[in-house]
RNA sequence: GGUGGAGUGGCCGAGAGGCGAGGCAACGGCCUGCAAAGCCGUGUACACGGGUUCAAAUCCCGUCUCCACCUCCA
């Protein structure tokens, strides 16, 4: 069975069908730099990671593009406030969101480009724009170029609204547009802002608009035509709909499908600064949340689907993921290591149908069920069946217990330590319970616990697992 | 005003004409010295009002509520 993916512009699944047969190419729209990441801008590196790695899986070679916006009016505004140079605010972001990125196990994408370097791309793009009659240059001295959107009849297909019923984009003077809802390619140099944030061009110093990069980027990485176009629906207008109208104007084809993930928000709102309303990554860790749960939480539900966030909820995917990290590694330490193998016939089936990570997610529950069943009556080699398959859909949507990234704040040295604590409690506990003396072992079970030990006995004997609070 | 989306059991969350996705919580059982974990069982959920149909959470009509985008935005 071949993906299915709903497809923005024409507001419908449709099969995927790459331009490339064997390879698929990508594109992300990622994050303005003006802040550290929080969790909403997150779901978007999220969910296009697991595109990607299912894509992979799929047998697709991805090119897999994810910029950065390392320019624009809050950034330039903030490096007036701070009295520092733009890219250096723009840069410290992007190590953040860089870090967030490894905590919940996004891979890094086949490149990552800032805006800032493509320019020449950019006033290559423009030129061809002014050539054809698509774009203006502002008749005010300001050296803004514009966009003009009468001069492209389809202006308004990807997000289906018209032209008539649009308010005036507020990026430029209105004195300079001949239009009111034309959008800035290129904004010529103003005393009001940094001077370090200028770039030379055909038209004066100046900077680009927010539109021109990502149809400069496609190009210059993917090319004239390429696959899949992603992003948060917020930004299907005004952003997508300029990119398609810039690109398709100077005759690219531009993107196959568009994909936009819906919002994450709290409190009945959109997750934004604006708003105030911000979490990130460090304060669901702050709250005993692991990234890995965090990643399972926003996996649960359907990419086009509104998260409204709470702690509750949070918290409550947190042990549902448990149950399944659970099963790996009981069944790990009882039938012993298990490379991911093969997926099960529903996983697939979910995940072509539009991503359904949810129903993904429930056939994995199924799967973990059939593996515990097999543990309880010691038919190891189903259960070690079962391992191999829960792990190689874990890994799929990048939430394997085992997988490095999840791994790697763990101290070996110190868990070995513990281990042998906890084996001569245990030994303690042990001695306790064969002269039947309850309330020794229990005490023992009960400290280890107020330690963060808990203790279950199995037919195999005790065995501990942290936990948390 | 325009465009798009949503309202599912105590909670989260898929599905989209006929068999109760899955998880969390709860209750009962098995197992256990007791627990824990696990397994088995228990729920007659689909905003409201009409209608179509042998059959509607799913289709149609109407109503209500909520959200997003139309402005920087994942």
């Amino acid at each position: 069975m071949a993906l299915r993916l709903y497809d923005t512009l024409s507001r419908q699944v449709r099969d995927f069908e790459p331009r490339v047969a064997g390879k698929a190419s990508l594109y992300l729209c990622g994050l303005t730099v003006q802040s550290g990441p929080h969790i909403g801008h997150l779901r978007s590196g999220i969910n296009y990671d697991v595109l990607r790695r299912w894509l992979v899986h799929l047998g697709y070679e991805v090119t897999f593009v994810r910029n950065i916006t390392d320019i624009d009016d809050k950034i330039l505004a903030k490096s007036l406030e701070q009295n520092r140079p733009f890219w250096s605010i723009a840069y410290e972001n992007e190590v953040k969101l860089g870090a967030a990125y490894r905590a919940l196990n996004v891979q890094s994408p086949t490149y990552e480009p800032r805006a800032t370097q493509c320019i020449p791309e950019m006033h290559e793009l423009i030129g061809e724009l002014i050539e054809r009659g698509h774009a203006y240059v502002a008749n005010d001295d300001s050296g803004d170029v514009y966009f003009s959107v009468l001069s492209y009849p389809d202006y308004g297909q990807l997000t289906n609204r018209r032209v008539e019923d649009m308010l005036a984009a507020p990026d430029g003077p209105e004195r300079a547009k001949r239009d009111p809802r034309d959008f800035a390619l290129w904004k010529g140099v103003k005393p009001s802002e940094p001077q370090d944030a200028y770039w030379p061009s055909p038209w004066g110093r100046g900077r680009p608009g927010w539109h021109i990069e990502c149809s400069a980027m496609t190009y210059r990485y993917l090319g004239p035509a390429f696959d899949i176009h992603g992003g948060g629906t917020d930004i299907a207008f005004p952003h997508h709909e300029n990119e398609l109208t810039q690109s398709r104007s100077v005759g690219h084809p531009f993107a196959g499908f568009w994909v936009h993930n819906g919002m994450l928000d709290l409190a009945g709102e959109k997750m934004a600064k604006s708003v105030g309303n911000v979490i990130d990554v460090g304060s669901v860790v702050a709250r005993g949340i692991r990234p890995v749960e965090l990643r399972y939480y926003m996996i649960s539900a359907h990419y086009r689907g509104r998260i409204e966030f709470s702690w509750g909820a949070l918290e409550e995917a947190a042990l549902g993921y448990q149950r399944l990290e659970g099963f790996v590694q009981r069944a790990t330490e009882l039938t012993g290591h298990s490379d991911p193998t093969i997926i099960c016939a529903d996983f697939e089936e979910a995940m072509n149908d539009d991503l359904n990570t949810s129903a993904a997610v429930a056939a994995i529950h199924e799967v973990v069920r059939e593996g515990n069943t097999a543990l309880a009556s010691g038919d190891m080699k189903a259960a070690h069946g079962a391992l191999g398959s829960v792990r190689a859909m874990l890994g799929l949507l990048g939430v394997d217990p085992f997988d490095p990234a999840f791994a790697a704040t763990e101290d070996k040295g110190l868990y070995e330590t513990v281990d042998a604590l906890v084996a001569l409690a245990l030994q303690q506990r042990t001695a306790a319970r064969e002269r039947k003396d309850w309330a020794a072992a229990d005490a023992v079970r009960d400290q280890l616990k107020q330690a963060g030990v808990a203790i279950e006995d199995t037919p195999h004997g005790p065995r501990w697992t942290r936990h948390a609070g």
